[in-house]
DNA sequence: TCAAAAGTGTTCGTAGTACACCCATGT
DNA sequence: ACATGGGTGTACTACGAACACTTTTGA
């Protein structure tokens, strides 16, 4: 057996043929019927001659991070801006796409509900998806689940929420992530606690129907925090 | 602007010349010093020509996934099976290496204590790292912070422990990844309650200096399972 | 004054930490 | 028997879930 080099060997036979792309599933919790609650949608763009759905992305070009890439490519369609971005994951399964070698570089992005730009890509409820071209469904699947595990140990929802909003707003788009009903109360606690939220001082206006008339809140900060982070195994002291 | 199009489009005109590289931090918990606790090492290969070292790794072959890439290629340094390999994440500073635009697609990798072949690569302390080519050393720090809080919501201990052991061992092991002591006591507590391990029904030979043999334990699971999902906000009922 | 929505407080269960104490073995 | 390590039991604490109750507004 050959000498098995570490990857600095900057040309050997293997030349990579393949094409690299840039996924980014980008989400918005959104009020599709305006008589029921907020739903989670998932920014989807109509592939060329086709009738298949699929992701916004492109190619990266030869001056650009992935995540620069990721970002351009999303600002192009002109649907906001974006909260927050992170990387999911490589999908490279070699016959993912028929045409060509393609490796995807997926990202996930977060919209706040105040942006309401539409661009030329449409929003789709996640529980309610057409077909995707390629992997994209999975992609979409492993994005939401990358979010709804965040939510519960980071202050990922900043991402998602308006500037200033009243605790039942933010109770529902939690819901509309999670795909489960959020107890208002205790999740005020929780995020109080954990210094994820915070009082403005100032207070909204009440409903359509009366009643009391909110507390506005904001997150405390504006970047991905981890806000719980040993569960278990802490370091002891 | 020109319709802002999906990925499918195959061949458009910034055509990837990039290279896809395959990197994996692989990580085994390693007595170094008899008289001292064990510790996390990180393999690495020399660069050929150079003094510098580096993660094993290399480039894709066509018909190939990136992790049966990254299998491939620490397979062949001869240091014993791979118990868990996940996707780290994708390094694509237009820098990063010199010499070409090399976009690096990392894994993390893990051996039990019990594999005990030692190939072509070298076993490093990672709190005694030497220089490392390019962003490596970063990859590696990636890697420990995966692994670290990994150990604290999931199974994947399973990976770096041997296939049975007393508590006192796995308590070393914990401690080597984490950094910091664990309470053997409460680690065992913790992990049965969470059907993580589970008793053998043996017992092991009692150790140099006398003392009562140990029960053995084994993982119940040799799969990553999350066994702490919820640290909060979890689904009602 | 009544309904609706927001906010407060209380109880309960559970999980994890710390630590004292008991058990089994070799010398 | 005694030192050495392994194992069991017992507070104590903290956090989150559930839910009742109070407060503030508009109609």
């Amino acid at each position: 057996m050959p000498t098995p080099l570490p990857s600095s060997s900057s040309t050997d036979g293997v030349s990579s043929d393949v094409r690299v792309e840039v996924l980014t599933a980008v989400f918005q919790v959104r009020v599709v019927d305006p008589a029921s609650a907020p739903v989670l949608c998932v920014l989807l763009a109509r592939a060329e001659a086709s009738d298949e759905w699929s992701l916004p992305g492109g190619d990266v070009t030869p001056d650009e991070t992935l995540e620069t890439s990721a970002r351009r490519l999303v600002a192009a369609l002109d649907i906001g801006t974006i909260a927050h971005l992170e990387q999911l994951a490589v999908f490279s399964a070699p016959d993912r796409v028929p045409d060509a070698r393609t490796i995807a570089s997926t990202y996930l992005g977060l919209i706040p509900t105040d942006e309401s730009a539409t661009g030329t890509a449409t929003w789709h409820p996640v529980d309610d998806l057409p077909e995707l071209a390629f992997d994209h469904r999975q992609i979409v699947v492993a994005a939401r689940h990358r979010l709804a595990a965040k939510l519960s140990y980071t202050n990922i929802a900043f991402a998602l929420a308006p500037a200033r909003f009243p605790m039942s707003e933010l109770s529902e788009i939690y819901c509309a992530a999670l795909g489960y009903p959020v107890d208002t109360t205790n999740l005020l606690r929780i995020l109080s606690r954990r210094a994820v939220v915070v009082a403005t001082g100032t207070v909204g206006k009440t409903g359509r129907s009366g009643g009391r008339p909110p507390a506005l809140y904001q997150f405390a900060d504006s970047r991905l925090r981890v806000t719980d982070e040993f569960a278990t195994l802490r370091p002891p002291m």
